[in-house]
DNA sequence: TCAGTAGTTCGTAACATAAGAACTCTGGAA
DNA sequence: TTCCAGAGTTCTTATGTTACGAACTACTGA
């Protein structure tokens, strides 16, 4: 559960995991070479994924040449319901300055 | 928001807060000397109260010689509505193993 | 086999954290 | 007053963590 928290208090990855949550299908890593107008170094990127993985935020598997990412929100609702839920609530608050 | 997360992602922190939380009135530091069976240092722990209230979680006050702490759930509820509700209990769910 | 794209790992510099020592601040004796 | 003890804070340093460029690996298509 620290675990979590600490990986989305990043804002780099909060974002990726908001886009990741919001989105249905399966995202690779280079979508997030930019991110909220900023760029992200290619090593950056990926530590930022492997913290993500470790956290249990995300799954990730190669089809290729690239990775695809999908979000475990169910998996991690089931163990701490709402948790999520109120974390990309607040990130879009945040966000949006106020909504 | 971040420092919020990141703030809870603390143990020690985190069951400080709940604590605060939990409890209706104001709590002093030294309360806090011992944390889930495990002694804290007194300068660990005032940072620690300072990364609470730069979070904005914790509101601080002296009364003579201590400082009353009490949390700053309503405020921060207001903003981010549901977000300390579902870290306290993915808390609680954690630290009693499923509940 | 070669080239190109997608990610990872390594090394180092910058930054953050933990905890002991020395400090400040306050209230109550002497 | 002056002194002391208790509650917190600040300083210092050793240890950990993070960012990112460079070098690497993995896969695919020509």
């Amino acid at each position: 559960m620290e675990g979590i928290l600490h990986a989305l208090s990043d804002p780099v990855r909060v974002a990726i995991y908001a886009e990741l949550a919001a989105s249905a299908g399966a995202t690779i890593c280079s979508n997030f070479l930019r991110v909220s107008d900023r760029s992200i170094p290619k090593s950056t990127l990926s530590q930022h994924f492997r913290a993500l993985r470790e956290a249990g935020l995300v799954r990730s598997e190669r089809h290729g040449v690239e990775m695809r990412n999908v979000s475990r929100c169910k998996e991690i609702e089931r163990r701490f319901p709402g948790l999520i839920a109120a974390i990309l609530n607040a990130h879009s608050v945040q966000a949006t300055g106020r909504a």
